[in-house]
DNA sequence: AGTACTGTATTAGTTCACTAATACACTATA
DNA sequence: TATAGTGTATTAGTGAACTAATACAGTACT
């Protein structure tokens, strides 16, 4: 896994697994990987890994059972809730750093879709 | 200036001067405030200060005059280079993400185009 | 019962970021 | 010349993040 130096790398973790556990590939009530063996996927340290789950942890994300493992949540209302702060979160940054880059609405509507077609060409 | 305590405040800054740059707020050739009067603007220390600009100058963003000040380039081609970058980066990296949350691009454009509609409902 | 897995916690060391304090070199002004 | 501003650098202390090592508690399987 690539780490952006910029932010704490429990940070960067926790967030990769929100967002597998928002997109469905790790299913609700779904068993994570052990701390062991995320720790050697994304080549970090267990007490990294093991910070970004508790942090998961606490905000009931994932339910943990010693000598189990830790389970993806099965309320899919909290998995919902957990993907429209994250798509407002984003956006609403996102907005905000182009605006203060003194782009119009329009002209960030523009971007985007610009960038959709580049993407869209380059893949096809 | 309120910080983001997941990434450096050093880098919040440069990004922060950055901005003001690219949106003209600190227009080229302009003198910057001084790095002591900074500090106090934004609430950090000196050094940490200092450390954004000694970035900025690596960047020719900004040049140095010992004794006299830091002034924007007046290279408009740098300005512009610079806020093609921010803007690309801003929008790759957001389109990233909203992405890995399994939107599609039809309602990544529609999220924003709501986001934009509220806000200016509530600023009207 | 023993082994291998699981999660969780602690200690200690290193590095980076931030701060405070201090000092030096340059410029402008009185 | 002295003062007040400017940028730049260094030292030292603190805290957070990361790592390595180690150990403990729970579960499952042989």
């Amino acid at each position: 896994m690539n780490f952006d130096d910029k932010i704490p790398i429990y940070y960067q973790i926790k967030n990769h697994l929100y967002y597998q556990i928002v997109a469905g590939t790790l299913a609700p009530g779904v068993k994570l990987p052990s701390v062991r063996q995320l720790a050697v996927d994304v080549t970090a340290n267990v007490n990294t890994v093991q910070h970004a789950l508790t942090e998961m942890l606490d905000e009931k994300i994932i339910e943990s059972k010693r000598g189990k493992g830790n389970f993806v949540t099965e309320d899919i209302d909290s998995i919902k809730q957990l993907k429209d702060k994250l798509v407002i979160e984003q956006i609403s940054l996102s907005y905000k750093k182009l605006h203060a880059l003194s782009l119009t609405d329009t002209e960030i509507i523009t971007e985007f879709k610009k960038y959709m077609k580049n993407r869209s060409d380059i893949n096809d």
